[in-house]
RNA sequence: GGGCGCUUAGCUCAGCUGGCUAGAGCACCUCCCUUACAAGGAGGGGGUCGGGGGUUCGAGUCCCUCAGCGCCCACCA
């Protein structure tokens, strides 16, 4: 039974009421037993639990949401799970920071460890797997929070069906998914120069990439006769050649002759190359095993040989690169930073004679890893891959197969992939990540043979090969010649990431849901992931399933803050949203949220939530008054005009809000719905309510058509502020609002001769009316004498079929109706009592 | 250097396939304690729609161009 309405409506505590009721009553359970074209499947975004909560959470998710209610609503079976991303280095670096300790993998597992806590002076080393529980108790915490957040905002997934991107199925399927790549020959290993960031000590991929301007300086040195410029002159020692572009006269000569490197005497070939720019510079550069990307291209073009000497760790190894001398120079660099070295290497150069003239400041972009702080190095490793450029043709049609909201956000992607240079790069030298599932055989001569991987079997997954053991092999063998050793490397969490659509719908482990699931339908997710998030879940679809994961993504913006800045932890400006929500109520903030267009940065606006508690209170008193108005006694009469001229104008408000929403436009379908709403309230319900009032046949019908746009108005709302929406439902209907069907314009449409002129001549003789008495500074309820209102027949035949309600809601006496060319309205109030 | 987006009232923004005197919220001003709503309601002032050119009977809306802002990307000599 429905209850009752309430003397005095209240929106507080309506939160914590639904949100247990819909818990309860399982008002968002997916329905297993849906089909594929039944359902609606949403590939949420698992939120950074390491990361704050903050206002952009509840922007976007709160997108999401919307779209998720007018899905169910329409009738799927909404498929909307919630993931957690507790993987990788932000969840290191925050158990690093809390628990004070250190992963040193080399150490043996401790079992009852308890950690020394974040005031610690000297962080405690301990084994990986004791990081890993760390991770995992960390982490539990943090989600908890992010939970009571969503529940609080009311979105409305199913929080039967969460993971976590760290948890025994996403290991397990991530694994899984990278062995098979590596049976289809997608994945491989290689041994080859790639970006290194010297303090996380671990390989990075392309698309972790940012350029950064930063201060350096050219230094002109002198090769024999030829001078180059370089900003790196510490890699000197690391010279293989110097280039040239082959179309330089000044250098046309000397292509195939060789030089002697300044300090150190090496012999180095002067070659030619396009990528060299004559206008660069000197126009020559040196070639440096490495210095940067353009280095490697122009080593693996130009097959020259590899002089290294950056360490992993950022320092000058003792050993110097070949053809250069241990005893020379090069011993007053060894085990120097590349700072030290450079300030070296300057001063060798100046007492040389070899540097001509004082090196020239400049800014230049440098690469650095996102979330590194010093330029990223090129070191040579074993890494694994998977490739993609041999694939970059197919992957570019998908993207243009996939439907972008807003539909120009596809150019990131495009760009993205036109630009891609390298492959994708995943294994990471980390330690709380999904390991590479792979062992190798270790020779008699104790040397892993890593063209020779061990592979466990599919049901063994998820393994830690650092502590799980390859068949036929036992523990004791580990490490040990004729024994096997473990592939110690991690993958980078975009390679999990990258499968939250498999481990969403279950791949592998639940083949029944992941039939009723996969292709998904909606990638809800930020701009500023595409290159990464979207474009890595759209290769590994493409490697595993040749197809696309979703057929849609809608990508929102950023919370900005009142300055336009994005709001970030660094710049101190992050808001937390649950005080947000307690202080304007859910519905309010998800107002504000909701006001976001998709792809459109928004900014951070308090106005707009009081904006939003404003309407959710109007909603809940408009509500209270149509459904406290007595009910009819006998049978509704027949609709007046004015009844039809509204719903036929509802009508056309549900079928904007639909259409809006199918294309992922909820800013819109809120807008539409909003503006209705108030002239709903303000004219319509001032029109009739005396109608209404007076019972009758003629209240009943005015009644009626209250009730059926009440109706209808919260089933429009109800995506957008499900907790008063429900609150009101449940005052008159059974069940829960976002369990009803969504509105149709058929079932409010009044039929033909419901123009919306009739509406529309008496709202606007009402507010002259209002007028007159605001500026005559007396009550809206002050009496008119005459109203002469002068204007086309054709408006005034409208008018006149809203005459006895107009005359009742503005107290007018006397409602003249002329026609005239020129329309006015003239009011004449009548004297005071 | 390439690409994308934005530029409409003091502020934040709507204006979809071009069409009646350009809209909303906030802020500001005036009035009203009207039996849905005073943590309300009614009304008002305020914009040559970034500049210039073009297409059209008609442009905030389409085309060209210039400018400013923002974002994405780019092989660091």
């Amino acid at each position: 039974m429905p209850a009752a309405v309430p003397e005095k409506p209240s929106l507080d505590g309506l939160e914590q009421r639904w949100a247990a009721r819909w818990e309860e009553a399982g008002t968002y359970r997916f329905d297993r037993g849906a089909e594929r074209s039944e359902v609606f499947s949403i590939d949420t975004p698992p939120p950074t639990v390491s990361g704050s909560l903050h206002v952009g959470h509840v922007f976007s998710y709160t997108h999401t949401d919307t779209v998720a209610r007018f899905w169910r609503m329409r009738g799927k079976a909404v498929y909307y799970p919630m993931g957690w991303d507790d993987n990788g280095l932000p969840t290191e670096r925050r158990v690093q920071n809390s628990y004070g300790v250190h992963c040193d993998p080399s150490l043996p597992y401790e079992a009852g460890f308890t950690p020394p806590g974040p005031d610690a002076k000297h962080p405690v080393p301990v084994s990986r797997a004791n990081f890993v529980e760390l991770c995992h108790r960390r982490t539990e915490e943090d989600e908890g929070a992010f939970e009571q957040l969503f529940r609080h905002l009311g979105l409305s997934v199913d929080w039967s069906t969460i993971y976590t991107t760290i948890g025994e199925k996403a290991r397990r399927i991530s694994q899984l998914s990278f062995l098979r790549l590596l049976d289809q020959g997608h994945a491989e290993q290689r041994w080859a120069p790639t970006l290194w960031d010297v303090d996380f000590q671990t390989a990075v991929a392309q698309a972790e990439l940012e350029d950064r301007e930063t201060a350096g300086a050219y230094h002109r040195l002198r090769f024999d006769d030829i001078e180059i410029e370089t900003t790196r002159p510490e890699l000197l020692a690391a010279c293989v050649a110097l280039v040239a572009h082959p179309d330089d006269a000044r250098y046309a000569g000397r292509f195939g002759s060789s030089v002697r490197t300044p300090l150190f005497g090496v012999e180095v070939p002067v070659l030619a190359h396009e990528l060299a720019e004559p206008d660069k510079g000197s126009g020559i550069a040196m070639i440096c095993t490495f210095g940067d990307v353009t280095d490697v291209i122009w080593w693996r073009e130009l097959k020259l040989p590899v002089r290294s000497m950056v360490g992993r760790d950022g320092r000058v190894p003792a050993d110097p690169p070949d053809g250069v001398a241990a005893d020379g120079p090069f011993a007053e660099l060894a085990g120097k930073t590349l700072k030290q070295a450079r300030a070296r290497v300057i001063e060798m150069l100046a007492e040389s004679g070899e540097m001509v003239g004082e090196p020239r400041p400049i800014t230049h972009p440098v690469k650095y890893f996102e979330k590194g702080d010093r330029p990223l190095e090129i070191v040579t490793s074993r890494q694994w891959f998977i490739n993609v450029l041999d694939r970059i043709k197919v992957l570019k049609a998908r993207g243009s197969e996939l439907r972008w909201h807003p539909a120009y956000m596809e150019a990131r992607y495009q760009n993205w992939a036109d630009n891609l240079n390298a492959d994708w790069l995943i294994s990471r030298q980390r330690f709380f990540g999904v390991p590479i599932p792979l062992w190798y055989p270790v020779g008699e001569d104790g040397e892993p043979d890593y063209r020779q991987p061990l592979r466990p079997r599919d049901e063994a997954l998820p393994i830690d090969p650092s502590t799980d053991v390859p068949d036929g092999y036992s523990p004791d063998q580990r490490d040990q010649p004729g024994g096997f050793s473990a592939e110690p490397d991690v993958m980078d969490t975009w390679a999990t990431s990258s499968l939250t659509p498999q481990i969403a719908c279950g791949w592998s482990v639940d083949d029944d849901l992941f039939a009723r699931t996969f292709p998904m339908d909606l990638r809800p997710q930020a701009h500023d992931i595409i290159r990464t998030w979207l474009f890595s879940t759209v290769i590994r679809s493409e490697l595993q399933h040749q197809s696309l994961p979703w057929s849609d993504a809608a990508i929102s913006g950023w919370v900005l803050d009142p300055d336009r800045k994005k709001m970030s932890k660094s710049k101190g400006n992050v808001v937390t949203p649950l005080p947000l929500l307690e202080q304007y109520g859910s519905d309010a903030v998800r107002y504000w949220a909701s006001s976001g267009r998709p792809g459109t940065d928004t900014a951070f606006d308090e106005d707009q939530m009081r904006n939003g508690r404003k309407l959710a209170t109007k909603i809940l008193n408009a509500s209270k008054f149509v459904l406290g108005l007595p009910a009819a006694d006998g049978a509704a009469g027949a609709p007046a005009p004015i009844d039809l001229a509204l719903l036929a104008r509802l009508a056309g408000v549900v079928d904007e809000a639909t259409v809006a929403f199918e294309g992922y436009d909820y800013a819109r379908a809120l807008e539409r719905t909003e503006s209705f709403f108030w002239d709903f309230c303000n004219d319509y319900l001032e029109l009739v309510k005396n109608r209404a009032y007076g019972g009758g046949a003629d209240g009943a019908a005015a009644l009626h058509s209250l009730h059926r746009s009440l109706s209808v108005l919260l089933r429009l709302f109800a995506p957008f502020l499900p907790f008063v929406t429900e609150e009101v439902w449940s005052w008159w209907q059974e069940g829960s609002v976002h369990r009803a069907a969504w509105p149709t314009s058929g079932e409010v449409d009044a039929g033909a001769g419901a123009g919306p002129l009739v509406l529309e001549t008496a709202a606007g003789v009402l507010g002259h009316v209002r007028r007159a008495k605001s500026e005559a500074k007396v009550s809206q309820r002050a009496a008119v004498e005459r109203v002469v209102v002068r204007d086309s027949p054709e408006r005034l035949a409208a008018l006149r079929l809203a005459e006895s309600d107009l005359r009742a809601a503005g107290s007018i006496t006397a409602l003249v109706l002329e026609e005239a060319g020129d329309p006015s309205v003239a009011v004449t109030l009548a004297p005071p009592a």
